[in-house]
DNA sequence: ACCTGTCAAGTCTGG
DNA sequence: CCAGACTTGACAGGT
């Protein structure tokens, strides 16, 4: 049984490296000519995406193929001030040489619409606000010719609205709701609040869409689910996909700020979670959310080395042992 | 060069 | 009904 890690959108390993160069609404209208604003707009985009493949190639040399895209490619995506400009046709050369690189490298890119795009409001505008968002991603990846719906958006379940059950009809009318080029991409993923790992179980089976398990939302927020019997059905829902099932794993920062990420992974914790996971007898892929992003999946990898447990193919690929 | 307040976005709680 | 927390990295303004 094999496992890969991966980590989220920066490694702190390359210098003047970020992909998520930003510009704020403030200093866009700062600017006198809009024109002038729209360039600066599109030299950050066409920075953050060098930047990008950059951090692919590194990726490459370090054996580390389970790698989020940041949500940041493009400032201002989805921000009227924007509207019109086609950033896929602009950036299309930038945009494509990292999909070529993807696919030619099989690498496992993903993204994750952050949390403001929620799928199941109360109010029509926060749903059609969602809907840009969601349709910037796919343009994203369609703009880099990753038009295989291997390459996913995790989303979470959304609001309470104080009513679970009816919150979670309306996450389901939704769904329904969006066209393919969106469904068929997305992946729930449990919450650290309000929707456990068995409530998004049930609705990955209801909707057929595959679950991110998420365990260090699950220590959070669980109700007395038990993992152990819940990962072979969670991890059932990825039957029929291209990719493996996938993980988000990270430690607490401390007691008192348990819902807050540390900066590295903690070793105990983790051989925890590879003894349950071995027990599915399947491969899978984790992501690590930590402060150290890369830094800490290179300092996980080493000790798991020397832990003995598993055996190391390369610095993110592992085999566990019986 | 460094420090700090601010930033597009939504939800929830507490006053 | 409104202000502030939540959470995040990076920008922008001030020193």
């Amino acid at each position: 049984m094999r496992f890969r890690l991966g980590y989220v959108a920066m490694t702190l390993k390359l210098v003047d490296c970020s992909p998520s160069g930003t510009m704020t609404v403030t200093a866009f209208k700062k600017l006198p000519d809009p024109e002038a604003a729209l360039n600066r707009v599109r030299r950050i985009a066409k920075k953050n995406l060098e930047n990008t493949l950059r951090i692919l190639r590194y990726n490459l040399a370090y054996n580390i193929y389970v790698y989020r895209l940041t949500s940041k490619l493009v400032p201002l995506a989805t921000h009227p001030l924007i509207e019109g400009w086609d950033y896929s046709g602009d950036l299309k050369e930038e945009f494509l040489s990292i999909g070529s690189f993807i696919k030619e490298n099989d690498f496992r890119i993903s993204a994750h619409p952050d949390h403001y795009t929620i799928l199941n409001p109360e109010s029509d505008q926060v749903f059609n606000e969602s809907l840009k968002d969601l349709d910037y991603h796919a343009k994203v990846y369609e703009a880099m010719g990753l038009t295989d719906y291997r390459y996913k958006l995790v989303l979470h379940i959304g609001g309470l609205y104080g009513n679970k059950k009816a919150s979670i009809e309306r996450f389901k009318r939704n769904f329904e709701k969006l066209p393919e080029r969106i469904s068929k991409r997305i992946i729930l993923e449990n919450d650290d609040k309000v929707y456990t790992a068995a409530d998004v179980l049930d609705i990955c089976n209801d909707l057929g869409v595959p679950m991110v398990l998420d365990v260090h939302h699950h220590n959070c927020n669980n109700n007395y689910e038990n993992l152990e019997e819940l990962l072979p059905h969670i991890f059932k829902t990825w039957d029929g996909q291209h990719f493996n099932p996938k993980v988000h794993f990270s430690s607490p920062k401390s007691t008192k700020e348990f819902r807050h990420h540390a900066d590295n992974i903690e070793l105990q914790e983790f051989l925890n979670f590879l003894r349950i996971a071995s027990k599915t007898d399947r491969d899978f892929d984790v992501m690590l959310e930590a402060k150290n992003k890369d830094g800490a999946l290179l300092k996980l990898s080493d000790e798991l080395k020397d832990a003995g447990t598993v055996k190391s193919i390369n610095q993110a690929e592992f085999e566990l042992k019986k």
